[in-house]
DNA sequence: AAAATTATTTAGATTTGTCTAAATAATAAT
DNA sequence: ATTATTATTTAGACAAATCTAAATAATTTT
């Protein structure tokens, strides 16, 4: 099955928004990719066509096993993309996403696999999430929650879930990374916001916006 | 301005074609592209209204200077993903330029200068061809002449010009890639045939067609 | 200098991916 | 149970990149 580049971008938004097997809406998919829902509706038909989705008049668009598996291979080379650029380029990591969003559509799979092996088969990408390997197996991450639901005292930074260029911005500016140890100090009920303190750091306070963000495990 | 990838594409084959200020035929661009006249022609007018090429109907094609500039950054990237496949991802000489083509058209330049850094600023890839710096200037090659009519004895393989798997495979066969030394042994007349001999490696006769495409200096 | 050949362009279609505006379906509010 | 709102689809259009077939220009041969 060969792919436009266009087609490719629609698996991997369905394969990000589809939760289990919940159908993903039109209207969040013309959202996710910045277009049209009525230019959705025309593209679901080409991948139903393609038998890369179920997708029924009003009912919503889920995954194929077929179009899991070509999400999973695009998802893929995305984060392996992502951890080049950060591993071997020396980019941040609120830069790498625009960069793998074209860098993921080169379709080989001897690159992909001997980019994989070059960078030591890593199995997280720059921002904690799971990469793919080549039949498509994720690690399963470990138990992680959101900082804002979180019970430990002490944690660690173990992804991030928004990973808009902003919030990837801020955190870099307070020192949060993936694998920053953190103390919780406080929570201050009145807005949800959480003081906390990063070892040799004066202790901060971030919005409730921001812990739904981050994914910690106790340390 | 921003160019698609066919653009591109364009720009880079008329590049390649262009020979001093000799302006490309249409028929040329078409075989060099694997399309149609027709299709050369319409792409011709939408190149001039972006200025990046000089057309006049029946006249052929030269790039503008504008144009000169865009296709030194596409083979600029090209070649240096070259580099990066060979050196980094150990894949051989004939494998790379497929992918390369598609790797050439992420328009980044940060991510151009710093691949081209990782890889230690290269200044040729891995058929020979120079590599443009940020600024579009290219070492000026060695004084090299094609196998054929090389007049030295003792040789150094500096470049290739066909670069189609066919004939990269071969040479891999006979063991002669760049920087390989070879003697040439005899030249014979009835086929322009020339017999080398490679160090710890039994004589060999190769065709005129090879050696033209072989690029040489003296060692 | 005609005639024949080759090169190039035009005219008109097609495919892909997108859009706007209007129609219809589904859902929520009264 | 209507009505209002929201979600989705359809109809019709457009730009990009390509094609085939036909027309025209340029070049070469006789
Ligand atoms: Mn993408
Ligand atoms: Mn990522
Ligand atoms: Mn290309
Ligand atoms: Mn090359």
């Amino acid at each position: 099955m060969n792919l436009s580049i266009a087609e490719e971008n629609y698996v991997k938004a369905i394969y990000k928004l589809q939760d289990g097997d919940t159908a993903v809406t039109t209207n969040a998919l013309a959202y996710e990719l910045d277009t049209k829902p009525a230019s959705v509706t025309d593209m679901a038909k080409k991948l139903k066509e393609k038998q890369l989705i179920d997708y029924e008049k009003y009912q919503g668009i889920t995954l194929s096993s077929e179009g899991r598996k070509t999400a999973l291979q695009i998802v893929r080379r995305h984060r392996l993309w992502e951890c080049f650029l950060v591993d071997k380029l020396a980019f941040s990591w609120e830069e790498v996403h625009e960069l793998a969003e074209e860098l993921e559509h080169v379709r080989s799979e001897k690159l992909t696999n001997r980019l994989s092996e070059y960078l030591g088969n890593p199995t997280v990408d720059p921002h904690g999430d799971p990469i793919p390997d080549a039949h498509g197996k994720m690690v399963k991450p470990r138990p992680q929650t959101s900082l804002d639901q979180a019970n430990a005292k002490r944690l660690v930074v173990t992804a991030v879930t928004d990973q808009s260029t902003a919030l990837l911005a801020f955190l870099n500016a307070k020192g949060i990374g993936l694998g920053t140890q953190l103390e919780i100090l406080a929570h201050y009920e009145y807005d949800n916001s959480i003081e906390i303190k990063i070892k040799h750091a004066p202790a901060l306070t971030i919005s409730e916006q921001v812990a739904k963000n981050i994914m910690v495990r106790p340390v």
